[in-house]
DNA sequence: GACAAATGATACTATTGTGGTATCATTTAC
DNA sequence: GTAAATGATACCACAATAGTATCATTTGTC
């Protein structure tokens, strides 16, 4: 169990770095300093434009910036965005063989624990990690 | 992110159900009540089996019971039979790129969180949720 | 206008984890 | 001896994750 994937990962670093950069950040530049992938982070930062975390400049001279503060900034967006909505927890067994789903004592237990990691993660943002 | 995987959801019903009967319980009894296919719960039952959580007994009238007292096994254990070490969070980058890690906040913020969830899930044991 | 430097869009591949099936071997009660 | 049980093991299918590659478009600079 992974509580989040390189993709969020890369994803957080590179937000990171942008934030403390008035100017913006090329692609290149995050890639020399990351030492990540160049596809990979562009395929992602891509994905932080589209999903209107980055602002994006093209042509010569262009690049990203943040579209936010870095403190508007939740880390449970950027997993919601890589990783999908965070910490689901489906009963696997069908509705006839569990019909109370309300009563099943483990459903409620782990979705106690979710909701628990969901609030903790709420309260991180880019700028609490820089 | 899935806190709980199908195999460890069906290996907790099981032992639930298992806990419940005095005598040995069958794979058959299992599959009919849990309606789970019936391979893929012999298999779990056999992990379960080395793992030292059932006991098993071949031949006719065999089947399996619990090793221990039900207050005794907690889930957590049985996560980590089925799904690895539990919330582990490994940096992603490597070491010459991220070289504090005992300074890099993400990993430190991420781990004060799993830390959370392990307390948790330890006190949750198979008598707790019958 | 040509060119270089940047992102946009998109399609493809590789690896791994999860979920599941199938089969033959062995044990044991009757 | 046979039926009913588990043991061991090999295999398959699918989805998610991680990563690569390529062509298209935009834009600043000469």
């Amino acid at each position: 169990m992974k509580l989040i994937t390189r993709n969020t990962d890369y994803a957080l670093r590179a937000l990171c770095y942008i934030s403390k950069n008035k100017n913006i950040v090329t692609v290149n530049e995050l890639v020399k300093k990351l030492k990540v992938p160049r596809s990979f982070m562009r395929k992602i930062l891509q994905r932080l434009n589209k999903r209107r975390i980055l602002v994006s400049f093209k042509g010569q001279g262009g690049g990203f910036k943040l579209r936010a503060l870095p403190e508007k900034i939740r880390i449970i967006e950027i997993m919601r965005i890589f990783q999908g909505q965070v910490v689901l927890n489906d009963c696997f067994l069908k509705k006839d063989i569990c019909p109370n789903r309300s009563k099943c004592v483990l459903r409620e237990k782990i979705h106690s624990i979710e909701q628990n990691v969901i609030k903790q993660l709420k309260g991180i943002t880019i700028a609490s990690l820089t």
